[in-house]
DNA sequence: ATTATTATCAGTAATAATTACTATTAATAA
DNA sequence: TTATTAATAGTAATTATTACTGATAATAAT
């Protein structure tokens, strides 16, 4: 009854990105399953990722114009270097208050911090 | 000496910004400034919506692979309807805390909360 | 003012990222 | 097994943005 079906891209696509910390692109994500599966299509990618950030199985986020997708989807913000483009995940020991108006409702909040890395600091 | 240089689409471009509570892309913007300066070319507007930016004369977000400016750089985040795509500013009465790590100098703070707006919530 | 210098511009071409298309393949249902 | 059709590979098309180039105009120098 469940038309979506399971394939050995899918599976292998998000067995990548929960495989690592960073927070590749979909050309990223595309070179590295196409190792294992050398005829996997660029698209497929695409069409995937966006799919699971869409079904909140994964996270998405946008720097510098690139999309960039994240195998992590507990709570957490990022850093951003806006000089090396490092990008960071920012887990917060205290919970942060937001008094947000109430005429939405809410699904979802990003946290970018944008500044230096230490590297790139001078 | 200094090499920067006053222009009236510079000045056109960031009367428009700072006219409007939007958060208009460079085309919108273009074609705003178009009616009153009709040879503006849309690669003068970039270059400068970009310039401006870069100088924090303006804030730029990213929204559904678009590049979006506001002319508001007051301290606030966004709310972002993912079905219509509204962008609402979101001022917060009491400050928002939070324990950053010390290895990163901090530039800039977006906080962008996702969700559905009044109309589009069913 | 007039002239010189060159940042910026208009207009257009090129690039980069992403999405759309289509015939084929393979996951699931019958 | 066989039938159904979602998903795929491969490629073409689109969209947003950036780069290029000769002309223009903002500022500096005379």
């Amino acid at each position: 009854m469940s038309d979506i079906r399971q394939t050995k891209q899918k599976a292998a696509i998000l067995e990548y990105l929960r495989s690592v910390k960073t927070h590749p692109t979909a050309e990223i994500v595309y070179s590295a399953v196409k190792k294992e599966m050398p005829n996997i299509s660029l698209g497929t990618v695409y069409r995937n990722l966006e799919e699971f950030s869409k079904n909140e199985i994964i996270g998405k986020l946008e720097v510098a114009g690139r999309k960039r997708f994240d195998g992590d989807i507990s709570v957490h913000g990022h850093f951003i270097c806006e000089k090396c483009g490092l990008i960071d995940d920012l887990f917060f020991k205290k919970k942060i208050k937001i008094d947000f108006p109430k005429k939405y409702s809410i699904n979802g909040i990003d946290l970018t911090i944008k500044g230096r890395c230490k590297k790139c600091e001078k």
